[in-house]
DNA sequence: TACATAGATGCAACTTTGTTGCAAAATAAA
DNA sequence: TTTATTTTGCAACAAAGTTGCATCTATGTA
């Protein structure tokens, strides 16, 4: 884990700080998606809410993390797969957004369907949020 | 216009008030989405800022308007079809945010192509946004 | 048309969320 | 170890959103 979070800082030319490194973990252990207010909660408030800003621009930037869309007013980051980077992300998986526990997570293996746009337009990219129902609440 | 406007807002069971009634219209002039500040600085600031706050929340409840997903963290509104009331949101249609311009729009004629999830999940809505270049935009 | 009442508005105060500049501290490179 | 570059935390601020309450307005009824 460790490793992996050193590795990824490494990579993407980021030195190695203790909110990066903490946060980053966080990101890896979590499955889903995380909003800034998870993220400042699971550190314990040990960083500045500035430094939580700053520290998820930087791997935005870097193309370590990706915005959710949602319809709410809540920003949520998620990891982005390896072939993301500084400047080009192919986030074009479906996100998944649970109406009844409220974690989102992005479904890796379903790929965006092909979008047939009026004459005229032009895509560079397609986000899908799915809301519904994920796995774990439709057990209970 | 003001027709439709008091149609839409007696078919609601809502009171004919001046800010609904203005921000309404906006709506029905407005092809695209609007965000509450749009409506802030095109109703001149003539209602107070909770008012609009309000109002967008009724409209919302009602189903008059829906919101519209986007990565940034502004919120974007726009005038629902038809067949959405209260409680049932039939906008499966896809939105488009234009890169160049910013304007977001509704694409009323497209829609939402289906979506296979993993088992175990089950979906209620899909919202699809593309990201681009508008028709205006591609033309200039 | 006037009236009573339920609902909408505006104000003030507040909370949450996000941003900027700068000095101090930590990291990386020599 | 020392130096140069980044990063951090603080303070102060700006923007976005919420709540309670008194006042006002719209609507149905007489």
């Amino acid at each position: 884990m460790q490793e992996a979070v050193h590795d990824i800082l490494k990579k993407s030319q980021l030195s190695i700080t203790g909110s990066r490194v903490k946060i980053l973990e966080l990101f890896l252990e979590e499955q889903g998606a995380l909003a800034h207010g998870d993220i400042e909660r699971r550190t314990g408030e040990k960083f500045d809410r500035v430094t939580v800003y700053r520290t998820l621009q930087a791997f935005l930037n870097k193309g370590i993390i990706h915005s959710i869309p949602t319809a709410d007013n809540s920003v949520r980051y998620a990891l982005c797969k390896d072939e993301c980077g500084e400047g080009h992300h192919h986030d074009d998986h479906v996100h998944f957004v649970c109406e009844i526990c409220g974690n989102t997570q992005c479904l890796a293996d379903v790929t965006a369907p092909a979008v047939r746009l009026p004459q005229g337009y032009t895509a560079r990219q397609i986000q899908v949020v799915v809301n519904g129902k994920c796995k774990d609440c439709n057990q209970n």
